[in-house]
RNA sequence: CGGGGCGUGGCGCAGCCUGGUAGCGCACCUGCUUUGGGAGCAGGGGGUCGCUGGUUCAAAUCCAGUCGCCCCGACCA
């Protein structure tokens, strides 16, 4: 298998200056990853065993959902991307090549695929195909981060589905999640499918696959029965208790107050009891008023889904213009548009004005203004799910998303078929991608422990580590490399350390690259007649006759995949 | 794009403020000793101090510009 010595596999001590992730620093340390630029990795061949043993699972399970692998071009004809307007993207790197032609370097590969089976796919009897590969990806990050997490140039599982129809697209999603869920047990991850934004991918649903883990970019709200990207997570607060109605708002003198806390301690009224108004304007100029409880934020996702809007923060100079003094908007008597959380409820709460240094009490929705109302609050740790299970927040870092895209690709590419009719119509499609370094990134993250890396036996670059203590060609080397010969031979994946360096070194090595079970072949060990185990990932040790090292070993690695 | 930081042998760092022959630890090479948690002794190799320009008798050090990298935020199919 692999003879340390001879392998390229150059440990270091200490982390590199720049490494913050554990991920970042660990498979850096353990020699599997080096940087060659900002955002630009290069898997060295113990990285690359683990990336491979990642691809490995996902081709099986694509390939038993009836996926078929292909290979398409990175380098790609920029009209296509014209096409699909996606050439306009600012993380997709454009190029021209020496006779002056547009080219591009693909994100995805949407167009390339789409455009292949417009000209292949004629008739409902060529449908439905589902099509993957695994290819470099290219994205010009505005922020590459934290070594192989999120990188300018990296490897994708992205498949494609295509369908004649709405359910033929709803049984190829249901299929791919059952292969991402079998994908992503087998790989030892600890993860969740959540509900997400569908973006601008457009479509008319998706999933995102998320590993819960400290270096994660996103954030997921997670309860017993309930997991959403926190874009899009809908909870329930704790309710507030409200001050006394009134039959009719009053205004109150709140000089220079124009914070919630402000407020709150001037009035005697839990924040929660003030209407927080966010105004925010629309591509078109609208200006929209957002209410949530003073003790919210609002959510710009739900809120511009709600909306139907592209929105952003309305500068001071729309709010002035358009409802009121800034620090001092509300909703009764304002003419914008007003869309009120679904948590902003009762009588008795508190609002601006509209009017400098003036509130009202006492107001009540519907009664002194009218609004639309939707789940437009952000998600708050302690939130109950609708089950009733508290939520909480962790990072996690997505590994795969799902999305079903509809007909917005076949429809720019003209992909189309004949269905049984006769009649012309667009192909529906799905599309669904991996990122095998991520998987290899989050599982860093999640089985490191102060020593090392710690692999699933379905990942690890190798199965063992076996380990020789002795120098020279002392019998405990003898030993070791018989015993190395024959587990390689046995079909086991060992790593065998035969370097000539120091006990501790070897040793500490061993524990950083972290390979399931490593085996200590010791002088100790040896004049007792037995090798020495050890489980990475529990740290439970335990001896193994000598003369029964090759068929234990074996059975041990049998057991442990 | 806004803010902050860093570029000095392979790695981690000091030196810079106050200009004057480039240093430390680890790693590496040779020899001897050593071998159960990153060994010891002796000898040795390796750096145009990111780059360009300026100031100066003299620049790693001062000035200007530029490139690269990291972190926070924005952004992120």
């Amino acid at each position: 298998m692999t003879r340390f010595s001879e392998a390229l596999i150059p440990t270091l001590r200490e982390s590199p200056a720049d490494a913050e992730a554990t991920s970042h620093k660990l498979l850096v340390r353990a020699g599997m990853v080096r940087q060659l630029g900002a955002g630009l990795w290069t898997f060295l061949p113990a990285g690359w065993r683990v990336h491979r043993k990642v691809e490995a699972i996902i081709r099986e399970e694509m390939d038993a959902i009836g996926g078929q692998e292909m290979l398409m071009p990175v380098l790609q004809p920029a009209d296509l991307w014209t096409k699909t307007g996606r050439v306009g993207i600012e993380e997709l790197f454009k190029l021209e090549d020496r006779k002056g032609s547009d080219l591009v370097l693909a994100m995805t590969h949407e167009e390339a695929i789409t455009a292949h089976v417009a000209s292949e796919v004629r008739s409902w009897r060529d449908l439905p195909k589902l099509l993957y590969q695994l290819q470099v990806k290219e994205r010009d990050e505005p922020r590459p981060r934290a070594g192989i997490l999120r990188t300018r140039e990296f490897v994708m599982k992205d498949a494609y589905s295509f369908d004649r129809d709405e359910e033929g697209l709803d049984r190829s999603y249901e299929a791919c999640i059952g292969a991402y869920d079998r994908i992503f047990d087998r790989c030892g991850l600890s993860w969740y499918r959540v509900a997400s934004d569908v973006g601008m991918m457009g479509g008319q649903g998706a999933d995102e696959y998320m590993a819960p883990c400290a270096a994660g970019e996103d954030e997921v709200a997670i309860s017993a029965g309930y997991a959403a990207n926190v874009d899009v997570a809908i909870g329930t607060p704790e309710p507030v208790e409200l001050p006394e109605g009134r039959d009719a708002p009053l205004e109150v003198e709140t000089p220079g107050l124009t914070t919630v806390e402000e407020v709150s301690g001037a009035l005697g009224v839990p924040e929660g009891a003030l209407i927080k108004a966010v105004p925010f304007t629309g591509d078109t100029g609208e200006v929209v008023m957002a209410l949530v409880r003073g003790d919210d934020e609002v959510n710009p996702i739900l809120l511009g889904n709600a909306a139907g809007l592209d929105l952003r923060p309305s500068t001071e100079g729309e709010i002035s213009d358009r409802i009121g003094p800034p620090g001092f908007i509300g909703p009764v008597g304002t003419e914008v548009r007003v869309i009120k959380d679904s948590q902003v409820t009762g009588r008795g709460l508190v609002c601006g004005a509209n009017a400098a240094d003036r509130h009202l009490q006492g107001v009540e929705p519907g009664r002194d203004f009218a609004c639309e109302e939707h789940d437009i609050r952000r998600v708050r740790e302690g939130d109950s799910a609708p089950d009733g299970s508290p939520i909480r927040l962790e990072p996690a870092i997505e590994i795969g998303n799902i999305f079903k895209l509809g007909t917005r690709y076949s429809e720019a590419l003209g992909a189309t078929f004949l269905d049984e009719d006769g009649r012309v119509r667009p192909i529906v499609m799905g599309s669904y991608g991996i990122g095998p370094a991520r998987i290899v990134a989050a599982l860093a993250e999640q089985g490191a422990d102060e020593a090392g890396l710690s692999w699933p036996a379905s990942v690890a670059p190798w199965q063992v580590e076996l380990v020789a203590l002795g120098k020279g060609d002392d019998e405990t080397t003898r030993i070791a490399a018989d015993l190395y010969r024959e587990l390689r031979d046995s079909g086991v994946e060992v790593l065998f350390d035969d370097r000539e360096a120091g006990a501790g070194q070897k040793l500490t090595d061993a524990e950083l690259i972290g390979c399931p079970l490593r085996i200590v072949v010791g002088r100790k060990g040896v004049e007792a007649g037995e090798l020495e185990a050890s489980w990475r990932a529990s740290g439970d040790d335990f001896t193994i006759p000598l003369d029964q090292g090759t068929v234990r070993i074996g059975q041990l690695v049998a057991e442990m995949s």
